[in-house]
DNA sequence: CAAACTGTAACCGCATCGGTTGCAGTTAAC
DNA sequence: GTTAACTGCAACCGATGCGGTTACAGTTTG
């Protein structure tokens, strides 16, 4: 619990690269490469991607994967709410006690608090979408990059 | 990884009941008692809270916890980074890639974009006090409490 | 047919969390 | 000075989730 899965990150640079190719498609193994990790968790976090309707897979052979959307309309917040789960804060699973004045009112205003704290990353996520990053990207490399 | 601990909302809890005690302490049972969690954890969440400087705990019977700064100084961000540790987004661990131009280049600018995001969400802990809290807590409960 | 893909399920090793027990150290009450 | 009530800390447990891997069924192309 000591933050996020990586998937996020994963996600993204998928996200990344697949703009990067401009409507062409990626098989897991290419993207997997360039993660330095394997197939099969690329493919599991990309399933996802597609569930949200980020991308699009094409199965048997030449197949691969794809954007199902432009670039700049596919933000890092949409990446992140597509792979991760639950609630960043966490709660304690106990019942709620008690005879206590505090114990007794402060559950709510603490699920306020957190949603508020994590509506604030979420809200500045939204604000870099996939095209602005690869353009970053592309800028501070300077070569002519494979995939 | 699906979160953070529930080592903050701990925190505040337990920084929450010793502003209401106004200058008093507790002892580590009575706050486990009203948190329906045990004296231990609380003593873990609560060292963590007086190596930061928000609390003083004082040893031997008739001994305690009590507040180190008055609750309109103490933020929830202070609990929050007291009681967290480490980064909420995670990255591969792995080699950084590649004859990859993506990949070769993301780590650094997805950095950027994570540590933004969490700066937006600790930048939001940061808006509420300890005392705006329990102003609150005491604002929807009515009867007088104990603790 | 064979080859190259996706899609899943199953299992492993590892880290971390919350929970618990046990015990040493400290202070106050009697 | 003995007992009681605390903190402080180490050790261990079970559960959970993650990343990694193997294996295999299904699908499409050559």
């Amino acid at each position: 619990m000591a933050g996020l899965s990586s998937r996020s990150a994963v996600a993204i640079h998928a996200l990344a690269m697949l703009a990067n190719r401009r409507g062409g498609s990626l098989t897991s193994a290419e993207i997997a490469d360039s993660l330095g990790s394997n197939p099969v968790l690329v493919r599991r976090v990309l399933g996802r991607l597609r569930d949200a309707g980020l991308v699009r897979s094409t199965e048997g052979r030449g197949g691969g994967w794809s954007l199902a959307r432009a670039p700049r309309d596919i933000t890092l917040y949409d990446a992140y709410t597509a792979v991760e789960e639950g609630q960043i804060f966490s709660r304690h699973t106990h019942p709620p006690s008690s005879a206590c004045e505090v114990g007794r009112t402060i559950g709510v205003l603490l699920d306020d608090e957190f949603r508020s704290a994590e509506r604030a990353l979420e809200e500045q996520l939204g604000r870099t979408t996939i095209a602005g990053l690869l353009q970053r990207i592309l800028a501070s490399g300077n070569g002519a990059g494979s995939h």
